[in-house]
RNA sequence: GGCCCCAUCGUCUAGUCAGGUCCAGGACAUCGGCCUUUCACGCCGACGACGCGGGUUCAAAUCCCGCUGGGGUCACCA
């Protein structure tokens, strides 16, 4: 190792860092880049990559969302050595399948009396809250259960009344959270909750299972995003009921959209399936992370993982959050592509159309409208790229604005926008990704924003294919795939808002329109140039 | 709003910890040019930043304080 991390300790124990996504949506460009400084810091320490499911959250945990993580890491060439799927000596790996522990610690915690058992409803902490809110004060819980006699919670307990486990954070005094890049932070403890440890379905909330998930998975260094920093006093007060050591804590600064919040599909594709899908390389967009909030110590740009990891020093990092710039990224790309042999590069253009597995889908649907295997990639265009253009066709993206029949409905910006909204919104939560929810969620759009089945599912056959004329429109959805279908219904959504994409449609139409004047003119002079020449005049 | 974090070109960043070699370097984007049958690539060039105000010092992008700005967080979600 060139360059040992100067700033960050590293104990005697071997190094075990951990990426522990919570399977509730499609892989996340987030989850790829803390898991990169994950795995490259263990690799740099010889030490290991564990990947554990933070599946604690019933309701929107899916295996679906799980199987797509795991996919989607192993795409960025993100391996981990300990894992559901690989097993490992510290399993399970799943947290749903370690309710035991949690609640066996949590009896530890109460015996101690560093937690308590807690009946308040949900309606009384409405009530509280509202008080606070309304007093001018933070919302913290006002501790109604906390000064209960223990025995008496517990037999309140053993009758099945349904209650949750608090933390018994102290009261006075401060709690240094020692991050490895800022120093140490100091919180005031009586700013801090008596946050919620065991819920009322008997599941730990993320505090809980990650700071005893952590402990007995031997986990020396916890490298995860800054959006955690403020309940880490939280995680420490635990740490101290316990008796354990706590990790080496490294919270990274977090990816931001253009205008600097915090990355966000409203604002960018964040989902790693779309950048697969559109033709990133994982090679290429693991480098491109490893540059955000990073540098080199010489400044290079370009460089593999392993020269990554024989350089890394997590001090190096700076705080700032960097906005995820695609320019850069497809930049980057562009760079890894132009670098291949010419057999390389057509190599890897076929695999990538190979590991995409839906050669046939896409087939069935395209196959009416190749009169000539020629016209076969004209056709396929649309399911391989991220996002389209959609031209002179944008017009209807307003709801029946485009559209000839007389019965027709028009709906302004807004009212399309709505529907797109919608849509947006039932196809985030449609589960599973098949044509008959699809179509259910489009008829019902369109229906309650009040267009003309015909004209609203135009709107949104312009808005995910870029044209009028597309294979069938549900199908096509469903083949399109959750991640780049949203991608361009939210584009849909910017272009009727009118911001960004109607600005730059506008300039562009300009720029053409200005185009098309000059060549106008100039064909015209080269006609009446013509014009004066006369053969006959010679 | 309370608390916490952060602050160099539009963007990613070097330089900040060990103050002088920085009237701030590189990359992306943009603009101009070259190359070229076109486009792209490539090459050359231009534009462009230390947020503001105090202080410490012979000397501050670098250290200290304040302000401003941005972000995060305040759930029986993670």
């Amino acid at each position: 190792m060139s360059a040992s991390p100067s700033s960050i300790p590293v104990p005697k124990t071997p190094v075990r860092v951990r990426i522990a996504p919570s399977p509730t949506g499609d892989p996340h460009v987030g989850t790829a880049y803390i898991a990169l400084f994950n795995l490259a810091f263990a690799r740099s320490h010889g030490g290991q990559f564990v990947l554990r499911i933070e599946d604690t959250d019933q309701k929107r945990s899916s295996s679906e969302s799980e199987a797509a993580i795991l996919k989607s890491l192993s795409w960025c060439g993100l391996q981990w050595d300990e894992g559901p799927d690989v097993g490992g000596p510290y399993g399970p790996y799943r947290q749903s399948e370690r309710s035991d522990l949690y609640i066996a610690h949590c009896e530890q915690l109460i015996a101690s009396a560093r937690a308590y058992r807690c009946f308040c409803s949900a309606e009384r902490l409405t009530e509280v809250r509202a008080a606070q809110r309304a007093a001018g004060v933070d919302w913290r819980y006002d501790g109604h259960c906390r000064n209960h006699d223990p025995a008496a919670s517990k037999a309140r307990a053993d009758t099945g009344e349904t209650h949750v486990i608090r933390l018994a954070m102290p009261t006075e005094g401060t709690t240094a959270v020692p991050d490895a890049l800022r120093g140490a932070v100091i919180y005031d403890n009586h700013r801090v909750d008596d946050q919620i440890l065991l819920k009322s379905d008997g599941l730990p909330t993320y505090h809980l299972a990650n700071v005893v998930d952590d402990h007995l998975m031997e986990i020396t260094h916890v490298i995860r995003a800054e959006e955690w920093i403020n309940s880490t006093p939280k995680h420490m007060e635990l740490y101290d009921a316990f008796g354990w050591e706590p990790p080496v804590f490294i919270h990274m600064p977090l990816l931001r959209n253009a205008d600097k919040s915090k990355i966000s599909k409203r604002k960018n594709p964040v989902s790693l399936d779309y950048y697969q899908r559109s033709g990133i390389l994982p090679e290429a967009f693991v480098n491109f992370l490893s540059l955000l909030g990073y540098s080199m110590p010489d400044e290079r740009e370009v460089f593999t993982f392993a020269e990554f990891v024989a350089d890394l020093d997590l001090s190096r990092i700076s705080l700032g959050g960097p906005v995820f710039d695609r320019v850069k990224l497809e930049h980057i790309n562009g760079l890894y592509l132009r670098a291949m042999t010419p057999a390389q590069l057509a190599n890897r253009a076929a695999a990538w159309l190979e590991e995409d597995g839906r050669q046939e889908a896409i087939a069935e649907l395209v196959q009416e409208r190749v009169p000539t295997l020629a016209s076969w990639n004209q056709q396929i265009d649309m399911f391989h790229r991220g996002t389209v253009s959609w031209g002179e066709d944008a017009r209807h993206l307003l709801v029946g604005c485009g559209s000839r029949k007389k019965k027709s409905v028009r709906l302004d910006a807004k009212r399309s926008r709505l529907m797109f909204e919608d849509l947006i919104a039932q196809l985030e939560a449609l589960k599973p990704w098949q044509r008959d929810g699809i179509e259910a969620a489009l008829r019902a759009s369109v229906t309650k924003a009040g267009a003309l089945i015909g004209d609203g599912f135009m709107a949104v056959r312009v808005a995910i294919s870029g044209s009028t004329a597309s294979p069938g429109l549900f199908e096509s959805i469903e083949t399109l795939g959750r991640a780049v279908t949203l991608v361009r219904l939210r584009a849909a959504v910017d272009w009727l808002r009118g911001k960004g994409h109607l600005e730059t449609e506008i300039a562009g139409l300009e720029k053409r329109l200005a185009a098309l004047r000059t060549s106008q003119e100039r064909l015209i002079e080269a006609q009446s140039a013509g014009g004066r020449f006369d053969p006959r005049e010679n």
